[in-house]
DNA sequence: CCATCAAGTGGACAGGGCGTCCACTTGTTA
DNA sequence: TAACAAGTGGACGCCCTGTCCACTTGATGG
């Protein structure tokens, strides 16, 4: 007898997360309530709460798969992003940026509704970043590492990001500003 | 006729100020309500909404005068933070990084009861920093200041900061990171 | 195929914060 | 001291949260 998941709870979880998706897209992240999401996905208060003990857990479900892709990308080592074949830790950094502007560009709303603030930093996404990061300045004989890494990780903060994008700055400069970040502070 | 504040009124000013500052500093800043203040005061919720629509500018009223400090060394032009004579761009941010670690030092708790998420972003106190590491940032000739601005501030996010010392980093550690950040971004 | 029962559901409810409103009080001015 | 504006404070309505529990539904075994 497995745990397996009944088949209504299923279909419930499905509305619930489009829904929320929806939701988080269409206004402002901070704004959606739970009586908004179980509304629209039409289950009652209950129902929602069983699964997900506040939005945040909700934007974080939607967000898990996102991040695991680029989480497995940096554990099975794709070039640049990867070890192999031992790219220099800057050049690691910039791609990881990358990612993580690819990340923010696409997904910032679910971000902004996950966690801003204090919380963001304790969740279990930001350990691992802060992990791959701390690696990184560590293989580029960083003084103190660890304050180093939470340093480079704070520009990518998805208010900064959507306060950048929201006044028309382009992907693009960001980009080049965490590029030059990299490699100015574990380069060359 | 001057436009002059009632006696009663300023006395209130002041009961609530200093309520607030003893809450601030008690408690978790975000979770002090403005009831608690009001009471704490001694006054009822329609004085304090009279005065203040909501806790971030109380806050706010508090940090004002401590803000304005580095604000005026910074456009009355001490060394070395401010431009005489003519210190490099680098160890005047450097010298900003420490002046704004001792405000972190001293009033985080103000800071995270005042903005934190997005709407830090958009207090005139941000965009006065914003303005000076620009112009540090212009100075140094980089490439595109504006960016790099933001996120040579990123850094400084009371969060962060809160989040290194309540897990014992000392203020002389963050600062040596800071100091490394400027030099390799806009030193030598 | 049905009986059984745990898993799942949803809405009612209490608690609490927010921000407003307005009748009353207090300080100021002439 | 009268008259008026500025200031006060608490009651009110609104909304959100999170819990609780009587009811419904799907899975299981006879």
């Amino acid at each position: 007898m497995p745990p397996t998941e009944r088949a209504d709870a299923a279909r419930n979880r499905l509305k619930v997360l489009r829904a929320a998706e929806q939701l988080f897209t269409t206004r402002d992240p901070a704004a959606v309530t739970m009586e908004d999401i179980a509304r629209a996905a039409g289950v009652g208060r209950g129902t929602l709460y069983r699964r997900y003990p506040d939005r945040a857990s909700i934007a974080r479900a939607l967000l898990d798969a996102h991040e695991h892709e680029i989480q497995e990308q940096l554990l099975r080592g794709e070039v640049p992003l990867g070890p192999e074949p031992a790219a220099a830790p800057a050049e690691r950094l910039s791609a990881f940026y990358s990612a993580m502007v690819r990340l923010l560009e696409r997904h910032s709303h679910l971000l902004l509704g996950a966690e801003t603030g204090p919380a963001r930093l304790a969740t279990g996404a930001y350990g691992f970043w802060r992990a791959h990061v701390r690696m990184l300045a560590a293989a580029a004989r960083a003084e103190d590492p660890d304050v180093l890494a939470d340093q480079l990780l704070a520009p990518l903060a998805p208010e900064l990001y959507r306060h950048h994008r929201d006044r028309g700055v382009s992907t693009e400069r960001i980009e080049a500003g965490l590029h030059l970040l990299a490699h100015r502070m574990l380069g060359d």
